[in-house]
RNA sequence: GGUCGAGUAGCUCAGUUGGCAGAGCACACGCCUGAAAAGCGUGGGGUCCGGGGAUCGACGCCCCGCUCGACCA
């Protein structure tokens, strides 16, 4: 009921590590299985190119959930992903199916795994906490901030805008201090669902990155972006890594060769990023992959989604 | 062949009337609860092209070379 009886299963790891085709061999193999993006970039319709998405034979093959869930002119986030997925989740469960996660967006993943209780939203607090930054600076917020909440204010750099204005916002909206919501990121409960990284020597996934930004311009992503320009991009679409590096180039602010350079520069630090985020969590366990995604770890995922189920409160 | 300019961190470049060598980017490390492919923080890095000279002291001044660029022949 949970749906931590179809969930059992999830694959992370960075980008280019080649945890969609592990995950599609996998669900290959078992039958029933479903596969689950966690990925904030592919759920926006027509950003097909840059995010990677599963080819159109791969979906008719095996059903896929959270791509395209949205225009890319409308802005998307965690909340709203959390929605989706109790939604998804459900829509497999009634069909009897099992549910096996793919996921390289950190905050998502752990929003949906473990259940994150999300603090509300106050716009107008928002804005109005936005124009104070503009005049006053961020640490000016923050001292305001150890006042309401000092666990939070510890949590964060003064400087930090965004994250001060949202803890702002959310103690001032709800009336609780901001990290009264949950236990924080860095409790890692015990969770049901066993999950697999694929991990790679960070140079030879830098030189699988370089190729797949490559493969993508061969693939038309510049003609991509030029379409959704003209639509016009939400704040929170625009920045995928791929688009925001063209879209400059577009606007006559770089070369295009400098533009892919950046694409290349940026996915590899993004890659580094997702590396540490996931590397802290003690739960993932991880397969070190040499060459081949698919060969070296999907037999480990076909293994725990054909598990026997050890949960008695299923 | 001649003239001028350049040579400083992995890259692009600041710099000092001669007094402990800097920035941006890259890289490493850390953080993250409604923008997360976003955002924020910390750090390691140098034969200042090479050699000689003058000076208490040279990355800087003088001399001799080397490399690159532009121009003139």
């Amino acid at each position: 009921m949970s749906g931590h009886d179809i969930v059992r299963v999830a694959v992370v790891g960075p980008t280019a590590s080649g945890k969609s085709s592990v995950a599609m061999a996998a669900a290959l193999q078992v039958a029933g299985t479903e596969l689950v993006s966690v990925d904030s970039m592919q759920v926006y319709r027509s950003m097909d190119i840059g995010t990677a998405k599963p080819s159109a034979s791969d979906r008719a093959a095996v059903r896929h959930h959270l791509i395209d869930l949205v225009d890319p002119d409308v802005d998307f986030a965690v909340a709203e992903f959390q929605r989706a997925y109790r939604d998804a989740v459900a829509d497999i469960a009634a069909r009897n199916g099992r549910a096996l996660l793919v996921g390289g967006t950190g905050l998502y993943h752990r929003a949906v795994i473990d259940d994150l209780e999300l603090p509300g939203e106050w716009p107008d607090i928002r804005s109005r906490l936005l124009d104070e930054v503009a005049d006053r600076g961020a640490p000016a917020l923050h001292a305001r901030l150890v006042e309401l909440d000092p666990v939070a204010a510890s949590r964060m750099e003064p400087t930090n805008e965004r994250r001060v204005v949202r803890a702002l916002e959310v103690c001032e909206g709800s009336g609780r201090p901001f990290s009264s919501f949950g236990p924080g990121l860095d409790a890692y409960p015990v969770s049901p669902i066993v999950q697999i990284g694929l991990r790679w020597d960070r140079s030879v996934l830098a030189e699988r990155i370089e190729i797949r930004v490559h493969h993508m311009m061969d693939e038309g992503l510049l003609g991509e972006v030029e379409a959704l320009a003209r639509r016009g991009l939400s704040r929170t679409a625009r920045q995928a890594l791929g688009y925001k590096e063209l879209l400059a180039h577009l606007d006559g602010e770089c070369s295009l060769d400098e533009a892919v350079e950046q694409v290349v520069v940026r996915t590899r630090q993004f890659a580094v990023r997702q590396l540490r985020w996931f590397g802290r969590d003690p739960r993932v366990q991880w397969i070190d992959v040499a060459d081949d995604p698919v060969g070296e770890a999907s037999p480990a995922v076909v293994a725990a989604l054909s598990a026997p189920r050890s949960d008695a409160s299923a």
